[in-house]
RNA sequence: GUGAGUGUAGCUCAGCUUGGUAGAGCGCUUGACUGUGGAUCAAGUGGUCGUGGGUUCAAAUCCCAUCACUCACCCCA
């Protein structure tokens, strides 16, 4: 067996990527259209800044990241997200002073060590928005409006958006030793894995699939029935601006972050045709990330999404995506002395931009016909003897199989006409 | 890390139960049609049966190990 790509990393073939180039082209028009600007970072940074960025119990940071050393005796890490990242480099090039809100998006490869399964990847592609300087609920609606129009306007159907409030340093605490109170009487009747969450990260037992534990959590506390005075306000102004915007969304207190550095709102947009991995954008406020990071105090709030996934939900809901025309003309010779001409030609008709394609295999006219048609050539100029000795060639539709012979003089004129007459099918 | 399923031609898969010379469809090449594709027909091309070991006169088939892939748990995008 020679050489696969490493379990949970794949090759993005010919064959799909026009997907990628149009969902890519989309994620930037509509990013710039709301005003972020593309920043680029390091595939890998210091180990260090994962582990304070996104939570030293988180299990991205346990277990997940792929981490080295390099020659020098540093720990690296490959990303296992963005925004970490982001912030880094936003402390660093001393960014956050240059505007009162800075917008910034992203996209590219995130690397977990996890089992692969569909719609996850040991390496998989995310883009991103963050959203710095100011803790207004504005912004937060207008970062989910951004989410929601982007994916609306991909093409995905059977959206779901689910919005929640994880509250702040002033009402969190509290909260959390009453969900631990909660859960410690019912630990009997919970599932092992929640007992272990109950350790970890309580805040997770809310989100666990079994009927079991899930009865027993409809009745536990919710952030949202004991966030403060500051941050029920902030979380009533967000749906209001939501309602304003005519986003279709849903309040869900079981909607829970896995990383450690949300405060606030939280949110996350479910599609469909996707199996287990439903999720395929997750986001929310992050009031307290920068300064943990050692930057000034500044609120912030932005999402990431999965491109695998959300090229994976596309082909599950059949939305159909035109395949650009790869092949303008193709020129079919018969013949080597045709063939030098038809290698000057194609020469001369990619000059004018003309998609071509020719012949370099020495087949027979009908081969390379198929060739023709396989690659949904819109044209096929036949060049041969009879031609070569009256300087003219056979220039034929593919589609109608109409066909004429032109002298190769007017060739370029006649060509560019009939290509920009009609567009691509 | 845990569990289940699957590895046979470039692709999709049959054959395995009950061991006996490696199959089909699609693709590709050629021809019918000596210079015309999308249709049909024919011929041809193509496989260390994931890998290693064991049982046997004989293994794609039975046994053991191992690797890979897939799905699910966990967690997340």
């Amino acid at each position: 067996m020679s050489i696969q790509t490493p379990k949970g990393t794949r090759d993005i073939l010919p064959s799909e990527i026009h997907l990628w180039h149009f969902v890519e082209s989309k994620v930037q028009e509509i990013f710039e259209v709301f005003g972020y600007h593309e920043i680029r970072t390091p595939i890998f940074e210091h180990t260090e800044l994962f582990v304070r960025g996104v939570g030293d119990t988180t299990d991205i940071v346990e277990k997940e990241m792929y981490t080295f050393a390099d020659k020098g005796g540093r720990s690296l890490s490959l990303r296992p997200e963005g925004t970490a990242s982001i912030v880094r480099a936003c402390i660093q090039n001393r960014l956050l002073d240059t505007l009162p809100v800075l917008k910034l998006y992203y996209t590219g490869q995130m690397f977990r060590y996890e089992r692969p399964q569909a719609g996850r990847y040991r390496e998989f592609w995310q883009a991103g928005v963050e959203a710095f300087g100011s803790a207004n609920p504005l912004l937060d609606a207008e970062v989910i409006d951004l989410a929601y129009e982007l994916l609306a306007d991909l093409g995905l159907k059977q959206l779901s958006v689910q919005i929640n409030s994880l509250g702040d340093d002033a009402c969190r605490p509290a909260y959390t030793r009453k969900l631990l109170e909660y859960i410690e009487r019912h630990l009997d009747d919970l599932c092992g894995k929640c007992v272990g969450r109950y350790e970890r990260n309580p805040l997770r037992v809310l989100d666990c699939k079994e009927a079991e534990c899930r009865t027993i959590m409809v009745d536990a506390p919710k952030s949202l029935d004991h966030l403060c005075e500051d941050c029920q306000q902030h979380f009533e102004q967000v749906q209001h601006f939501l309602n304003d915007l005519e986003v279709d969304y849903a309040v869900n207190p079981y909607v829970v972050r896995g990383l450690d550095y949300y405060t606030r709102t939280a949110f996350a947009v479910v599609a469909s045709g996707l199996g287990a991995q439903d999720e395929v954008l997750g986001g929310g406020r992050y009031d307290k990330l920068v300064e943990s990071l050692g930057g000034k105090p500044t609120p912030g709030v932005g999402f990431a999404f999965g491109l695998d996934r959300l090229i994976l939900a596309l082909e599950a809901q059949g939305v159909d995506l035109l395949e650009p025309h790869p092949c303008d003309v193709y020129i079919a010779a018969i013949g080597t002395e045709a063939e030098k001409v038809a290698l000057k030609l194609s020469h001369t008709l990619r000059q004018q931009r003309i998609k071509t394609d020719m012949e370099f295999a020495g087949r027979s006219l009908r081969a390379q016909m198929k060739t023709a048609n396989k690659i949904h050539a819109r044209y096929t100029i036949l060049l041969g003897d009879n031609e070569l000795a009256r300087n003219t060639v056979v220039l034929r539709n593919m589609q109608s199989g109409d066909q004429s012979e032109i002298s190769q003089m007017e060739l370029m004129e006649t060509l560019l006409e009939k290509l920009n007459c009609c567009s691509s099918p």
